[in-house]
DNA sequence: CGAACACTTGATAAAAGTCAAACGACGTGG
DNA sequence: CCACGTCGTTTGACTTTTATCAAGTGTTCG
């Protein structure tokens, strides 16, 4: 264990002491490796456990009684999986594994500690967990109010902005590791429907693909087409108690 | 001022000492009254507020450049408003009056001092919080896998219970007091097509409806056909810090 | 080499949207 | 107190979007 990936993540929104660097060191203390397809957790099981994602993507998505899915959101390195568990004993979403990875679990009572010790660290992760919030409402409006490629567009630009806090180096192409029926899955569209809108995508030349990575060709016109804002940067986070 | 709405609704979570009810009442100091129809914070405005409902309802919605909306949440009495604010300095909803009522705006900051002085209080925001992000994966999943007639009978069953976390005295019927084109407009279709869905649900003798109330005739086969889950019993506030 | 698995394409069907018009309730101003 | 205008609901005819079904093409990995 080299650095904590928490740890980094929330450093690039304050400054944190040592003190609470050790605590969300903690929380890494026990990695587990996954692999690709393996169901972290299931819906309605007991929750005892929330995460951070070191290294690999997962995702967490509910099975409809008719076998429809629904993928939720998914997860990179450096996020916290799990807010949603916070409130209850039953797991209202289940996870898995869309890669190889490592995530670290960490009791759900650690939670506790780390609010009563270090209350501001607890609120940054509140305000982070608000920043996921409303990128679940974009993707609802997108999925309430816009046409397929939309949603698309959409998806595919949170997508990058995503990996980009966590890693400099990408500019306009990313690895999507994700079927199309995945794809399908997020953003409310059948697998055909995802193919068709993608390979129009490319015809448009708005995106190009080489095997399983996407370049974003046009970003500001996707970001147009997909009504896509991003909610990374930007944050308001000067209210948060000081150290 | 009788008793705060907030405070009141904590404490159907967790026993609140003195001090806590008193800092919770502080929220509610400056009550403003607002008009059905009113704007009460526009998107990308700058925030400095947060606000608790007092009486009546309200929304928070997006518009598209096409002019369409998204409703994104309905808000009742004793709900807190602005969670999704506290990570931006620009609201990244609007919000709105749906009937007359009453909201107690407070500053942004006041959250800093609840947090430093009362972390366990600020906790179980925090969690009340999560709720209402299920809530909303819940509709995503609504809107991106389920038939018209499924969204609008998971919405009312939705409103429902979100009134009974409020009023005892609900059984099988509440007053909806939206118009068909904001039915649409939370669950992602036209006022044209909700029209006839909810006709429809009526005619299965599902539903009833007298000039705007509601009335559930079939709550278990609604849940069926909604993929229902309510999301405001069964909640685990154990693990917070003790008083 | 072959079996999964993912992607692609075409034909057809179903769901929901659009447009248009009529109806009804309600509130306001003459 | 009534007429009228506004707003919301209802209904019908038609269109568009997306889903479904089915089959064929790569591609990867044991």
């Amino acid at each position: 264990m080299t650095e904590s990936c928490f740890a980094a993540r929330l450093k690039k929104y304050m400054a944190l002491t040592p003190g609470e660097e050790a605590a969300l060191h903690r929380l890494e203390e026990n990695p587990r490796h996954v692999r690709k397809g393996q169901i972290i957790q299931r819906e309605k099981d007991l929750v005892t456990e929330l995460f951070v994602v070191s290294t690999g993507r997962m995702m967490s998505y509910v099975i409809l009684p008719d076998g429809q899915r629904q993928i939720l959101r998914l997860y990179f390195p450096g996020d916290f999986i799990g807010s949603a568990s916070t409130a209850y004993a039953k797991a209202p979403e289940s996870l898995a594994a869309l890669t190889d990875g490592v995530i670290c679990p960490f009791d759900k009572h650690s939670l506790r500690r780390l609010i009563e010790e270090y209350p501001r660290v607890a609120a940054l992760m509140f305000v982070l967990s608000q920043t996921e919030r409303v990128a679940l409402t974009d993707r609802l409006t997108s999925l309430g109010r816009a046409s397929a490629k939309a949603r698309l567009a959409a998806f595919l630009l949170d997508i990058i902005d995503r990996l980009r806090v966590a890693d400099d180096n990408i500019r306009d192409s990313f690895d999507l590791r994700l079927t199309q029926e995945e794809i399908g899955d997020a953003v409310g569209l059948t697998s055909v429907h995802v193919n068709r809108m993608i390979r129009q995508l490319e015809q448009d030349g708005l995106i190009s693909r080489s095997n399983g990575a996407i370049t974003l060709l046009d970003e500001a016109r996707l970001q147009e087409i997909g009504h896509y804002t991003n909610r990374y940067d930007d944050l308001d986070m000067d209210w948060l108690p000081t150290a």
